[in-house]
DNA sequence: CTGAAAGCGCTAACAT
DNA sequence: ATGTTAGCGCTTTCAG
């Protein structure tokens, strides 16, 4: 059943016009007479006449619509992400088409092609946590298609990129451990092929060394499904409470990371933070409402979505190719709650 | 920076043929050589022809594409609904555009407009709290546009409609709560004009008056903004528990509401189940980790996100008007957690 | 000031 | 078996 539309050709025969100046006055063209421009107005006005983005956007060889790329939309951070770039797509007359890759590499590369053969005008990508191959990207990036990394992202490729400074979160989250008077602080981290893992890894690192703790590997595990799938961090989980110098404190570097590391605390009666503190990257709304409630490291997922948006959309409609990107860092915020807060009978020191 | 795609000229030109006698190798006719065939073929693999999709979509007059219109995104039981919808739609060779009223009615009628005139083929709809006047969508509807709606349904429209059995799932929280003791449950409800605060009050009311309690509407409190705005269930709630008969148990009837119920109570400090039990609507995945755990009437979200895009795409497929529109009701899930049981020193009766 | 015609990429009816 | 042409809805020269 298909829909049939006004067109210009309607307006034109009713008017007893050329679909040419019905065009014209449309867009109120200067060499059309006011009556004429009237007469036009008013009639695709009753007929309630709307243009065929289709047809325009064939002859403007441009779609107004821009992908997105990311693992999984029921997250927190990703939706809110989201909501961003929709506040900024919307404004700027783009709609936005998602697609999810459920931290699937196999998954990704065919949503992109997708995409891409959908004759989207951009696309903003946060890469799945198995992409190690970039060719899907490099390929249209190479013939000049826009993209914009944000949050995962690619250092191979020369976009725009949008993150939060991931080192100084897990930094200031691993100080603050410190600080806390925690010993022995384990890192459940995602896969390892990813940006973000690294760079938070790193700021685990720094701080641990800058407060004269000793750095030990042992004391890392990662998922590669990012903490998506539960017996993964469960895995993970066990493997770091097995160690010699058993963890009184778990840096979580991700949203689901986090919740399941919490859910296999739960499950397995471990106490928060009694027996181990958890403090982790989430930017779920809720975390005021755990018990205990969740110190996190959150980031500014809204603004990151506006920000990369904006990028995009920019290189869109630059009428030369863009030279030089951008790499945008946003500051990650802490909020310490009471999972990292020691037990009153040993006060912080 | 327009991004030049291959077309079907270019491969005519270079293997001195017509566009036609390319159009047709490639899919394949019986009217072409197969040398003919295999020479395009090649050539197009070779310098990685894609059909452009909107040259498509004005022949077709379709777009392949179709719309979503939901409250919020970041929301469990949508960002779910809306992984269902992508499924089959991805499935079928259609993409979706999603978007979000935030709960406004005229972000509502904008975003379905806008919708509209992007050439979508068809509509997913889930109102708005606000809305109450129909003819952004009775107008599409009377065009023969294509609309399926769920969740929040629309009855003076005959469309095809997903829903869960709300009455049912408010029914079965609510004899829960009776069963487990507590005698004076009060319902956090939703905005007055959608069908699922409707149906979940009727549930909550009959299991009322067959458990041989009295139905009070003073036990009601509705959120104009589905609890959206903490403020709003505040308010509701202070109103509430000021009652003669002050409320032992309370029915939440979304998400939002949900949560911001237990916000609320932890903010000031009421325990839940000892002072007040709580159950809720909630597809949250974190139900479990909260403290007490909670208790939830749960929906089949994915499932009805499939289901409704299966009648959408059938219906934007068929080749007459569909008179027959097919109502769906899907059953909700009951799980009891903590939140809901007595303390110890009163075990269930 | 207005109209005729071409063209965006593709398909299909109509030649040949 | 292949080519020519028209047309989807719209804009935009080019001609009056």
């Amino acid at each position: 059943m298909k829909f049939e539309a006004v067109t210009i050709k309607d307006i034109a025969r009713a008017l007893g016009l050329s679909t040419s100046t019905v065009s014209r006055a449309l867009r109120d063209s200067y060499e059309i007479s006011p009556e004429t421009k009237q007469k036009v107005l008013e009639y695709s006005e009753k007929i309630n006449y709307r243009p065929n983005p289709i047809a325009l956007s064939l002859k403007e060889k441009r779609s107004r619509s821009i992908g997105i790329i990311v693992c999984e939309i029921a997250n927190s951070f990703f939706s809110q992400i989201i909501n961003g770039i929709e506040s900024i797509a919307y404004d700027k007359g783009y709609n936005v088409i998602i697609s999810q890759s459920h931290e699937s590499y196999e998954r990704e590369v065919i949503n992109t092609q997708y995409l891409a053969s959908r004759s989207i005008d951009g696309l903003l990508v946060s890469v799945s946590s198995e992409t190690q191959d970039l060719d899907h990207l490099k390929n249209l990036h190479d013939r000049g298609f826009p993209i914009v990394f944000f949050d995962r992202i690619v250092e191979e490729m020369q976009t725009h990129k949008v993150i939060v400074d991931n080192f100084q979160g897990a930094y200031d989250a691993t100080e603050h451990l410190i600080k806390s008077g925690y010993q022995n602080i384990a890192a459940l981290a995602g896969s390892e092929y990813l940006s973000i893992t690294k760079e938070r890894l790193g700021g685990y690192r720094k701080a641990l060394e800058d407060n004269g703790r000793k750095f030990d590997p042992a004391c890392i595990q990662h998922c590669l499904h990012g903490g998506m799938l539960y017996d993964e961090v469960e895995n993970a989980l066990t493997q770091l409470l097995k160690l010699k110098t058993k963890p009184d404190a778990i840096l979580a570097s991700a949203d689901k990371l986090t919740t399941n590391c919490l859910r296999y605390f739960k499950k397995t009666k471990i106490k928060v933070p009694d027996d181990v503190a958890v403090i982790g990257f989430s930017n779920l709304d809720l975390t005021d409402l755990l018990s205990p409630s969740l110190s996190v490291v959150r980031q500014p997922a809204y603004e990151m979505g506006q920000l990369c948006t904006e990028l995009l959309i920019q290189q869109i409609e630059s009428k030369r190719p863009v030279k030089d990107f951008e790499r945008r860092v946003l500051p990650p915020q802490l909020f310490v709650r009471e999972s990292t807060e020691k037990c009153k009978e040993n006060p912080k020191n």
